[in-house]
RNA sequence: GCCGGAGUAGCUCAGCUGGCAGAGCAGCCGCCUUGUAAGCGGCAGGUCAGGGGUUCGAGUCCCCUCUCCGGCUCCA
């Protein structure tokens, strides 16, 4: 049989000739490195006999795809050491997910964290005993017979098609029912570390028993590990419920989970972005509104939230009618959709665009609520905008350059996906042909890359997703774009078109920021709290020196404050280390040092923050202008002269 | 909502098998007058999340409630 390789390359082999055999004809370090295979587009295990004529590549560390399959590795190593502490444990799914993997067990106790460590000595003693991973073809009977002791397997084995293959692996003492590929042997698994436990339902449903999850991560290397670690470790440091707190910007309190209490600090970003937002969206052309937070049920009626979303509401009592009639409005659109009616609008009107920042609860269940992540309270930055069909892609490329200048001036990287049809929605195939072609053509005019997501769609109309990366590699779907068939009909909006006749006008959803609560615990972690000079809720602090410059210092502040720089002043009676520490860790972009000299001269000593000990001794006129310009120009970077950490 | 874990001073955390509630930082007061990441000394600060129970005695053991954390589910 004929076997090609990836350089293109092509080689005779006897038939049944194994992967790990190939490997060892082209090379015998290819042979020693090799973790798994892929034949024909599949990845396999190295063990695997070819049979016929195939495309096969070699992965090695270096293939992503074999981080996959050692990671899986990994959770079968996990299984065997927790089934030599805990015989008894019943073992459910254990995949490999986004860094690491995970095995799930029904146990009667949970496991402890010191189980997890006893249970992370055990594996490595499983790595040790380098067990051979070994593949095994057998019939249903057999597996029934095999897995006897394992209910949950065998529930998996019984979805398990006629026409399925079914096989196990065996590792040492533990066997399983699993698809594969894995790596050649337990060996393969060296740098690895056991992260948390968690409970899980039982294929997700939380009407089933629950199960003990552990969570693990693995690596090629100690160097990935240790990174993966840090990286753990940095995302703790960045943590916006924690910084929220060390840089004083919000809190919770019991008396009202899930909704912020923003202090003053906090309240400037807030605004801040908020009050770029307004100014933004009045230069585009948007109308900027307020609707009532509080609404009867009946447009909760007409939107359709009255019987599917109520759960999801916070109803109010009318003392009148003894009802919890009323709710709070848990999204915009439908008041939007209000105000759009009130007027008889014609074609001339139109794109008529409507822009919010209300105040917005969802009654989310209490397990879901998570710091500034997941909250009850929340304000959109929702806008949306009414069009005629022929006005789509012209809107939809004006939103999509709106979305890249906020992105761009924060420095946040994105990602676009365009999401399709879904099996489940209203209007007809020429509708959605319609509606996806004029949203791709506004898509690809940008000159954007995205991914084509089939089938996500809303079930009223197709959507451009946005992912914004953060500095530390996360991905956060933030904005989006969505056409909507469905509300102009059940709302009954219309306009007069150029031939006097009634239309309907088409919705778009969009939203940047998504809520301004989440987005600023995303901006939180992305800057790591050291927001850029705009941002900050203190730009700049003065410190004297000692007690004799307190009122040269004052003084400057107050020059500062008179043109719009939020300003404080530290006079304190403490030494300027402790100051500097201070303001350090509070990620003032500025420290204005004012001792003897700076007094005397009408100068400031200006230290930038991270910048350490660099000082620049400017005047006083000198600096305000530089950061108010700083200000102005929204700059993501501190410092004054040329490129320097921020 | 469900499963598991946690809640001790403003913050970070000690407090063993039940026996008088502690430290560091922050705060306040004093001294020091300070030149680029913590000067020195003192003082004050607690319904041990809340409620109930067991006990001669509960921060510690049991039950209920609240909140937070990790997941499941859901989602902006």
């Amino acid at each position: 049989m004929q076997v090609r390789l990836p350089d293109g390359s092509e080689r005779r082999y006897p038939t049944g000739t194994t992967v790990l055999e190939v490997a060892e004809s082209i090379g015998s370090r290819l042979a020693r490195a090799a973790l798994a295979a892929k034949v024909n587009g599949q990845v396999v295990d190295v063990a695997r006999p070819l049979e016929e004529d195939a495309t096969v590549e070699i992965l090695t560390e270096k293939s992503s795809e074999s981080l996959d399959v050692l990671r899986h590795s990994a959770a079968h190593v996990l299984a065997t050491a927790v089934r030599r502490i805990r015989p008894e444990a019943r073992i459910g799914f254990g995949p490999a997910i986004e860094d690491g993997f995970y095995y799930d067990f029904e146990v009667a106790e949970p496991f402890t964290p010191e189980d997890l460590k006893r249970i992370e000595e055990e594996m490595a003693k499983v790595a040790e005993a380098d067990d051979p991973f070994e593949r095994e073809v057998v019939d249903r009977a057999r597996a029934r017979e095999l897995f006897a002791a394992d209910p949950l397997k065998l529930e998996r084995l019984e979805e398990l098609g006629d026409g399925e293959v079914i096989t196990v692996y065996r590792n040492g003492p533990f066997l399983d029912l699993c698809r594969g590929p894995h790596v050649p042997d337990t060996g393969r698994i060296k740098h690895f570390k056991l992260l948390n436990t968690a409970a899980a339902y039982w294929r997700g449903d939380s009407n089933r028993q629950t199960l003990h999850r552990i969570y693990g991560t693995a690596w090629h290397s100690k160097r990935e590990l240790e990174d993966y670690l840090h990286r753990l470790e940095e995302a703790k440091k960045r943590d916006h419920r924690r910084l929220g707190r060390e840089l004083d910007l919000f809190f919770f309190h019991p008396t009202a989970p899930g909704s912020a209490f923003w202090t003053h600090r906090g309240t400037i970003i807030f605004n801040a972005l908020v009050g770029w937002m307004v100014e933004v969206l009045l230069e585009n052309g948007y109308d900027i509104v307020k609707t009532p937070l509080l609404f009867n049920k009946g447009l909760w009626e007409v939107s359709g939230h009255w019987g599917k979303y109520r759960e999801n509401m916070f109803l109010v009592l009318d003392n009148e009618t003894g009802e919890h009639d009323f709710s709070l409005k848990p999204m915009n659109c439908p008041s939007h959709h209000l105000m759009y009616t009130a007027k008889k609008r014609s074609y001339r009107d139109l794109p008529i665009r409507y822009a919010t920042q209300d105040v917005l609860h969802r009654n989310e269940v209490s397990g879901a609520l998570s710091g500034l992540t997941r909250v009850r309270q929340f304000q959109q930055d929702d806008a949306h905008a009414y069009l005629a069909e022929e006005q789509i892609s012209d809107e939809v490329g004006r939103m999509v350059g709106l979305l890249d200048y906020f992105y761009g001036v924060l420095g946040l990287e994105y990602t676009t996906k365009f999401a399709t049809r879904p099996d489940v929605r209203i209007g007809d195939d020429e509708m959605w042909d319609r509606a996806e072609g004029a949203l791709l053509a506004a898509l690809e005019s940008t000159g954007l890359a995205y991914e084509l997501k089939p089938g996500d769609g809303a079930f009223y109309g197709p959507k451009i997703d946005f992912d914004v990366s953060d500095s530390i590699g996360r991905k956060w779907q933030l904005g989006t774009i969505q056409l909507d068939y469905a509300n102009p009909d059940r709302f009954d909006l219309g306009f007069t078109g150029e031939d006097n006749r009634e239309h309907r006008p088409v919705i778009i959803h969009r939203a940047i920021f998504g809520s301004f609560e989440r987005f600023i615990a995303i901006l939180i972690e992305h800057y790591a709290g050291a927001f850029p000079v705009w941002l900050a809720p203190v730009q700049v602090v003065v410190l004297p020196i000692s007690d004799e410059q307190n009122e040269s210092a004052r003084q400057f502040a107050g020059d500062l404050a008179a043109v719009g720089i939020r300003t404080e002043v530290d006079d304190r009676s403490e030494t300027l280390n402790y100051k500097i520490r201070e303001a350090e860790t509070q990620k003032v972009p500025y420290m204005a040092v004012i001792g003897g000299r700076e007094a005397e001269a009408g100068t400031v000593a200006v230290r930038v923050r991270g910048a350490g000990r660099k000082q620049e001794i400017v005047t006083r006129q000198a600096f305000a202008g530089r950061v108010r310009e700083q200000v102005d120009s929204k700059t993501l970077r501190v410092g004054f002269n040329g490129p320097r950490e921020m």
